[in-house]
DNA sequence: ACGCAAACTTGCGTGCACGCACTTTTACTG
DNA sequence: CAGTAAAAGTGCGTGCACGCAAGTTTGCGT
């Protein structure tokens, strides 16, 4: 496709990006979430505040990009990488359960740290986000060009279901906001490891993924 | 259900919030979006600016909320008027078109604002995620108990659904922004209505729903 | 009618996001 | 090997979001 040479410019970007990202988690774990200023990052990793703006829209993205890094752009390629024959809603849903599941030691101690402020955990939870743009791609691909549009609307409703898997997944066990939404049968499973939220969130939508890829084999 | 009387305290909150959201709308048309500080919202408003971010918690939400303010619940009580024999799918659609087809004299001119200013065009398309909650409770009433968990990820893809389809909708014309995300083939649809837009985004998600409605009816 | 507890408002202080204008660095071309 | 244009970094200034710790109002039980 389109790589060229990265050249210096461009790597020199990726560096700083490294940079602030690992400082930023390293000050959080080192001293607490809530002790590290954007001045405080931005100085460990040699750069300027204003700078760090130009990076990140907020104090704690540096945080959580620390542990979601590039997972867009390697749950793409890991539906690409499925061959055609199997279902394009098993392809994604496995794509996004194996790269959640990609748990290393580094990831393990920031996704802990996570849970424990409610700013952060949102910020964790917007980077779903991230990942449409990618899969509309994937998708598209293989939905052929009369469905782009369709791509666009399944892509964005995976994203929705890991959101909420995750939200479910590491809603702290305190507090009892579960009962809140319903008025009487308060009858919900609260359990379940991430791999089984991820399939459970997923699951519902595999109808509209069989119907669209239906559609382009006809 | 439950409205015993709705009571001072929550009389005068309402009426509060809606002086903002007024106060917040005038100001914008008067002199330009970007001349109106949330100071100048809550002099107008009669509160200080303290207790205006304790109502929005920007200062674009007061604005968009003049246009937005209620539809959640409309949206939520217009599904459930639906009678019980029609096609969920059909029942959310329909009442999601409904809504965003109340086109007040109001919200006209309002929406001519939000399209001129990209950070009121992200508060608005933010609003979409206000009627996933009400839209999780009746999708869950139709689905019974032991889909509470299907309900929720469908509200979330409607509403996914519906946020591109509004972001379509009031994408400025000018911006050669259309041929960003696809390498070569660039025959996409631009064109339609937004009642047109609503459906064909919704549209693909209908076999998710058939398929979670069927299975309450076995 | 009284008084207390909970809810709402407010002022203050702090850190943050970001537009703007300017300097420094990188890349490309003759 | 310039010279130049584009891009990244930076300092400054402004308005904003929000925690906190008062003050003030509302609701309710007795």
């Amino acid at each position: 496709m389109t790589t060229p040479p990265p050249g210096l410019r461009e790597r020199k970007k990726q560096a700083t990006r490294e940079a602030l990202r690992e400082a930023a988690l390293r000050l959080a774990v080192e001293r607490g979430p809530d002790q590290v200023r954007v001045e405080d990052i931005a100085e460990a990793a040699g750069v300027s505040p204003r700078t760090y703006n130009n990076y990140f829209a907020s104090r704690e993205q540096a945080i959580v990009a620390a542990v979601t890094s590039g997972r867009e752009a390697r749950i793409a390629t890991a539906v690409a990488a499925r061959p055609a024959g199997v279902r394009l809603a098993d392809a994604v849903t496995e794509a996004v359960v194996e790269q959640y599941t990609n748990t290393g030691e580094h990831e393990q101690q920031a996704l802990l740290l996570i849970t424990t402020r409610t700013a952060l955990r949102d910020a964790f939870l917007d980077t779903t986000a991230d990942i449409e743009p990618p899969l509309t791609a994937v998708i598209a691909e293989r939905l052929g060009d009369t469905g782009a549009h369709t791509a666009r609307v399944l892509a964005a409703s995976a994203a929705a279901a890991v959101r909420i898997a995750l939200e479910g997944w590491l809603r702290p066990a305190g507090n009892p906001e579960a009962a809140e939404s319903f008025g009487a049968g308060g009858l919900v499973v609260p359990s379940g490891s991430l791999p089984d939220r991820l399939r459970a969130a997923l699951a519902p939508l595999a109808p509209a993924f069989d119907a669209a890829e239906r559609r382009t084999q006809l």
